[in-house]
DNA sequence: GCAGCACTACGAAATAATTCGTTGCAGCCG
DNA sequence: CGGCTGCAACGAATTATTTCGTAGTGCTGC
């Protein structure tokens, strides 16, 4: 049943701000990200009750200022949302969007080549004669 | 003012499906793509008048049935999803996207790799030695 | 000429996402 | 004890998306 659900864009930003602070109250959140987006304090509040019951969120009110946490994890959210993506719009192939991403006007720096060339050659060497389907 | 519009999901379908077959007609979409996914005709058709209201389809209207056509090409709509996707769920780091989306449980063939990584390599030559801006 | 068919146009309903105002309650300060 | 402050809960308005039913109109075959 749990199928990493799809966050929307403002859910995504306050499971970023836990992910990155860890448990944190509505204030917290509010200031974190709230505040500098004009948002005012209830539309923080209400959001994060929208996501806790999803159970994207996971709530302490043992205190009185209730205490929340992701339900989720951030990689396996970040591989749900992108194999949605990539089925979407790029017809379920990684190879294009890959191809795509690292055509952009922001490209990697040389770490993260290096990094992603690492990762391309321990796959081929990987699918060295157990591939096609 | 030509911010290459992000297109929501049943409009990128008909994008695909125009960019694939070329100009077509509200029922020639309609067969494509409308009739599996159990629409009625006239859904279809309100999609692509919403769309050509967006100007995200030009239309001629020189014959009874109108002959569409997307507005926008399709590397540039792509790209601006992406890009838009990259900044919300990657902080805009291409590496980070492409290192997950390598990583999927429905990897890139070998020549799918093998493009991959000319393409690293070309960059990493291109990137030599002017960093920065 | 007229019936019927194919198409476009219009309006509207259902769902989801986003944002806030208002209310009620608990705890602290004097 | 009485009121002020901070917090959660609720309800509601707004906007976007998706889906259709109905209506109007021009063409074609008989």
């Amino acid at each position: 049943m749990s199928t990493t659900p799809k966050p929307t864009p403002s859910e995504l930003k306050i499971l970023k701000f836990l992910w990155q602070h860890g448990p944190s109250t509505v204030r917290e959140v509010h200031e974190g990200i709230g505040v500098s987006a004009g948002h005012s304090y209830t539309t923080t509040l209400k959001q994060m009750q929208i996501m806790h019951g999803k159970s994207l969120l996971v709530r302490d009110d043992s205190q009185r200022a209730h205490v929340f946490q992701p339900a989720v994890g951030e990689e396996p959210t970040q591989r749900a949302m992108l194999d949605d993506f990539m089925d979407r719009v790029y017809e379920g192939s990684a190879s294009q969007l890959v191809l795509q991403a690292l055509g952009t006007s922001r490209p990697a720096s040389s770490e993260e080549l290096e990094a992603i060339e690492q990762l391309v050659q321990r796959l081929r060497s990987e699918s060295d004669g157990e591939s096609e389907a």
